[in-house]
DNA sequence: CTATAAACGAGACGGTACGTCATGTCTTATT
DNA sequence: AATAAGACATGACGTACCGTCTCGTTTATAG
């Protein structure tokens, strides 16, 4: 039944993981080294590369566990979603693990077909979840009116997504200013309301 | 009056960035050496790194020009000012020396304070430019309100930054999807009228 | 009676010696590895562990069946007979298998005593095998003198297989010149008449 | 004048060699590593690489100058000669840097023509001038005829050579048993006059 | 007009990591 | 038990860059 040959161990996939979370943590991405994630691992360097291709993967595998426990709780309003779902995605990227790899392999990702999907599939939709979520729920609640069309509904979840996720991530990495409670509920109100005042409109 | 010894080329440094950029347009930021910098400008190693410490400070060195030709012309109107300003941004992201570099220097700088302040200085505050500019603008217009305080302007500038370029790296960069003029209209819509339906206000 | 347990194939081990003397063909002593061979064999490597030791005791015993080959027909007299072993010998050196083999193998030998005893059983004494046949018919020619002492009578036979095969082997491998009718003639001159000019004798 | 770039320092070179030889009689050639020699030598690997292209080709020089000291002092008939220079030679091959080493070498260079012209060039022509100088001083001495035809005269040299080299090199190495004074003056009787009884001549 | 001092090119150098390969052992399921 | 398959720890391979160094050469100012 089983295939011939020794069996991998399924335990040494998560250690190698693990360790690779924790040079990502004491070196950063550009002093990460196989040889090293190997020697904390307990495992040789043949055994990282039977299981995954190079660095970049193996982060990406690495880091999307971290993206798994993203929640969104229902705060009983868009606007408290909407918060709730920015400060958890800028505890995420606060972790050094977690917000400059995510950069790096981006960067990586604008020459490498294959793993600009790996990352879209192993994170980023994972983010985008919470959105989609949140959206439906504002729709329950009469806080969003329902779109009809379900192309351009796509479009403004992904156009959302963009926004939320886009401003944390550049407050936190590029302006690497706090993304606090003051910081966070300000952003809210500039997403739900829109920076034109009040008379401005119509 | 002048140092004694022989003085530095000035042409030398431009013809170091030149080859920076294109050994960043041909390689990558993950493949670019110094030595091949060094090879394509037909410059010592040495020289080199008697100009810049490494591979980061010369890299920003490289991209920050670019970033110098972000201009904001008036188009008459906050929103087309806006929309101005996130294709121009766009563009210049959408450069393979500008966009993944940045990305890349980013995640380096989360571990190196001097790096930080220096993309910070040369690339972060020349895009900032225009969002101040055209603020100015649009007060001057009547489009937006005077803000007496002028740190709450302030913060809010930076906010209003981060979500312009947040948003548009995170489009372009994350979602690997095109910043193309219909996406621009919509984001710019979202951000001067908010998300909530008109009549969920007040 | 039998053991209990599936007994080994057979034809395996002759299978392996074969696919051994393939890739000493094809890839020469330095280049030839286990798995190699295993693979050429049809056989798992755990086989080949299970036969042999290692690498060295697998070659002496691939190359040893070439030296069971070696013939001494009978031509008739002293000095043909000594042409004849030495062109014998000669072509099996000359063949990629056997001369740089067993070079190396000699070579490894001087730092273990196990594989020397092996050579030596399995490779070197089938070779001085021909000389003393040859001797023996040298004397029923009455060629040769009978030599009561025994002892004598080895280290004679030792000198002259040491002679015999030590300047073929230097000829073919060292020198690299070839073995033809002529060197084997001008040789066997010398080594049945000796340097001296015949006057210059007792 | 002097080419561009640091120099290379020039003790390294003989740094290297002696670390090289010092490998060999510790370890072997089969256990000889680059990374060994480095590490001994107090030298970067790519020191070594830079100087030699591997092993193989550093091995030939680390071992060539152990042959340079090969003298023939005349002791006064070609016997003596002859003693003298397979004494010598055999204690050079007795040495475990030096024997062994060379048989590596030879059956490694049966695939590699540049191998095998460094070898001739470094090794076995050291050698082979003892030879042509005993000839030469034989003939001063009247032990020798002389031979017209420097072709002919060309051929029984490295006859002779092949001759004296081959046999001592196969008992020390393949027979592995010692060249002893004994031994020796058997040999030289052989060489000089013939295995015939002395009535078999003519 | 000659010191002297720095810039500069070339390339050697000690390191370190790369990704691959072979070793010999082991763990499976199958025969 | 032997077998095929293949995972595994180990460690060398030869290459590539790193950032530093040591040269000889060039180009400026200062004495």
């Amino acid at each position: 039944m089983g295939r011939p040959g020794r069996p991998r161990r399924p335990e040494t996939d998560s250690a190698i993981l693990a360790a690779t979370r924790a040079a990502l943590v004491e070196l950063g991405w550009s002093k990460l080294t196989m040889s090293d994630v190997a020697k904390r691992a307990g495992v040789a360097k043949t055994t990282l590369y039977r299981r995954w291709s190079g660095r970049c993967d193996l982060v990406v595998d690495a880091v999307a566990v971290l993206f798994d426990d993203l929640e969104l709780p229902d705060r009983g309003s868009l606007a408290a979603d909407v918060e709730g779902v920015v400060l958890q995605f800028a505890a995420l990227l606060a972790r050094p693990e977690a917000g400059a790899s995510l950069l790096a392999l981006v960067a990586e990702s604008t020459r490498d077909q294959a793993l600009r999907q790996r990352i879209r599939h192993s994170i980023v939709d994972r983010q985008k979840r919470l959105v989609l979520l949140g959206r439906e729920r504002a729709r329950l609640r009469g806080e969003l009116p329902y779109e009809p069309d379900p192309e351009a509904d796509g479009r403004t979840a992904d156009l959302v997504f963009d926004v939320i996720a886009g401003a944390v991530l550049h407050r936190a990495l590029v302006s690497a200013r706090p993304v606090d409670e003051g910081w966070t509920r300000t952003f809210t109100a500039l997403l739900l309301d829109g920076l034109s005042p009040t008379g401005a409109r119509g």
